[in-house]
DNA sequence: ATATATTTTTAGGCGAATCTAAACAATTCA
DNA sequence: TGAATTGTTTAGATTCGCCTAAAAATATAT
């Protein structure tokens, strides 16, 4: 049984894994944890003798399968509350991150996978992450591109966000842009990196260079 | 914000004044938490120091009117908690203890709150005690008896139990008795304390002592 | 009232998880 | 390739919450 330290600490790594492939640095958890990189090299050696990570000094750490079975356990714990926390309770989507990084240490198999059944077993959380199973296999098999990606006349239906912060959350609630919308690209100014972009709902225009780059959509194909 | 174990503490030592009403003695509180008694006194110094307690050497603790608003609220949440267990997802009311001990800890008054109401503002948990409002206050307007204390022949409804332990709740399970069970006293045996007792949902008949020390019930008025 | 038993505290220690400061290794750059 | 910079580890300290063993205070019983 990992501490919520500990298991802090598998999340992050498996996280960066995630973006970098490669062995994740003290520095980088440090950073992302934030805390000391002296207080790092020195969790992250519990973590190896426990057998979660894999630790060679001045190199950094690869999860072992044991480790990625926790860590993917805590996701899956983390993105259950949240889909309760906005689905039942009716939080915003911008306020519940910090009450599940509370709620998925509690330790409880059967709490978790009731709660999995009493939500209807959702595939993915309110930020549009998947959701692992109590296997912990995650089912993704969409096909979604960043919005900037996007060429100017196609459009795409919000799927995800890339960065799940509470001010950008916000302010895709005062832009009124959800999972769901439909937003078409009008314009890309290669200038700036900024795209104007029609909100379908609302017929809203809104020109952007934050939102672009942040949000995952499934590209629609041509309306003829 | 007091920490997990300080929480754990401070509930204990609002558990024991109630029942004691006098200070609450350091071998009580090792006892109840399963710790030494040594331990306690460290632990207990640090509460005074913060402010939750009064503690004199060789006397024991009385918790503060601050102390006392923290130790009523961790009560408030672990109780809401066991309702969301029982109601939500279908848990029996003997497995919820543990998980509420659990989630009691987790520090979010908003999520409190909007639990409360998700479940209707419930007076009471699954085991008939009641839950402290967001103010602090006990409403609790009932008028129990011990059904250990009905005269022969006389009928109560179960409101509650009194020590809510997991093997005994289970044990209520098997004979059939949950809350709102109306059961008639048949016959008192003052030799060994047992009470012959008729449960009226199914018609069973029941001896035991300790059923009938542990249940809380509304004595019924005599049906003409 | 004194001896005995019980309760409580003190003293000292340990592991977990953090920190700072300093030493060391690796990388970058001129 | 050697020097400077950056990243990482080591060494040592601190706080928290628990422990054991021993001393001290209180309560009990003859």
């Amino acid at each position: 049984m990992p501490t919520n330290s500990k298991e802090n600490y598998l999340k992050a790594v498996l996280k960066l894994e995630g973006e970098a492939g490669e062995a994740v640095t003290t520095n980088s958890l440090a950073h992302l944890l934030k805390m000391r990189p002296a207080s790092v090299t020195g969790m992250v050696r519990g973590l190896a003798e426990a057998g979660w990570v894999e630790y060679e000094a001045y190199r950094g750490v690869n999860l072992t399968q044991q480790g990625r079975e926790i860590a993917v356990d805590i996701v899956r714990k983390h993105r259950l509350w949240e889909v309760f926390l906005v689905e039942k309770l009716g939080f915003g989507w911008e306020s519940v991150h910090e009450l599940a990084e509370q709620l998925e240490h509690v330790d409880a198999p059967e709490l978790v996978n009731r709660l999995d059944e009493y939500l209807g077993q959702p595939a993915f959380d309110p930020h549009g992450d998947p959701i692992p199973t109590a296997s912990g296999a995650i089912r993704d098999e969409r096909k979604l591109a960043r919005l900037v990606d996007l060429d100017a006349g196609k459009s795409g239906v919000v799927k995800g966000v890339v960065d799940s912060g509470d001010a950008f959350l916000a302010h895709l609630n005062v832009l009124g842009i959800r999972i769901g919308s439909t937003l078409k690209v009008l314009n890309r100014f290669p200038f700036d990196g900024s795209v104007e972009l029609l909100l379908e709902s609302s017929n809203r225009q809104i020109c952007s260079r934050e939102v672009v780059q942040n949000l995952w959509v499934e590209p629609q194909s041509e309306i003829k």
